[in-house]
DNA sequence: ACAATAACGCAACACTGTTGCAAATGTATG
DNA sequence: CATACATTTGCAACAGTGTTGCGTTATTGT
């Protein structure tokens, strides 16, 4: 028994997701659906998805939560490469290939990781 | 001339966040200084201080802005070190000594960097 | 087809952060 | 020390993100 329903909200916004080259915010989606859902629907669909493993969450530098598929997350939904995030057109996009090697003491228990760099994007300079 | 003001309030922040071992909130500090000023003056004074170069701004795992002195900021204000953010009693504190090492590509104009670890600190397994 | 239950829409709410404006305060100058 | 002026403050209101409760709708295994 499937303990998670599809439906078409879902559909499309994993569709959506699958596409996409950015992370997006909830307020890009909905846009991008054309609001075939409610608001409160595409939150909780993308926290559904977060917890299949589908998707991942950035936290943008605003703040702002983004959600993206990453495409080279592995089986065990690694997530320790950086992110870009441009101050001028707010995308939010995977530096695939750049893995920062650090060290955290060991007391620390951790869960995840969230490496932001944020600036100026090539499409904005 | 001066361009920024000695306020009684700007003074208390400083002070605070100048004996804190943690990065603040907003909502915390308003609570350590007791309400002494309005919600958007505290937000105005963090602007401030971050403008003068005095503290910087840390984006936790929930999205909130924290703010700290880090005590590791040379005159440059060079920011690249990783911040612990505990999923379970929310305080942010900054690894010292734990430099991440990442290259980014040359066609990203960097400003600024976010590296933020989450988990269970010490104090909370 | 049917029943169980997950998902939806709607309304309302909590919270963070921002803006405009009039009043109060700090600071450089005389 | 007094004054003038720019800065800072408080208040009110607002925008935006994210959450919760509840009754209704839709999906799925049998």
């Amino acid at each position: 028994m499937l303990t998670s329903k599809n439906t078409v909200a879902k559909t499309a916004i994993q569709a959506l997701l699958n596409g996409a080259q950015v992370a997006l915010s909830q307020a890009e989606i909905q846009l991008a659906i054309n609001n075939m859902c409610d608001r409160v629907t595409t939150y909780r669909v993308l926290d559904r998805l977060v917890t299949e493993g589908v998707l991942h969450k950035i936290i943008n530098t605003d703040g702002v939560i983004k959600y993206a598929v990453c495409h080279t997350c592995t089986a065990k939904h690694v997530h320790n490469h950086i992110h870009f995030s441009c101050n001028s057109c707010k995308a939010v996009t995977c530096l695939v290939g750049v893995i920062p090697s650090y060290n955290i003491p060991k007391k620390y228990l951790v869960t995840d990781v969230n490496f932001t760099v944020s600036g100026i994007c090539p499409n904005c300079k």
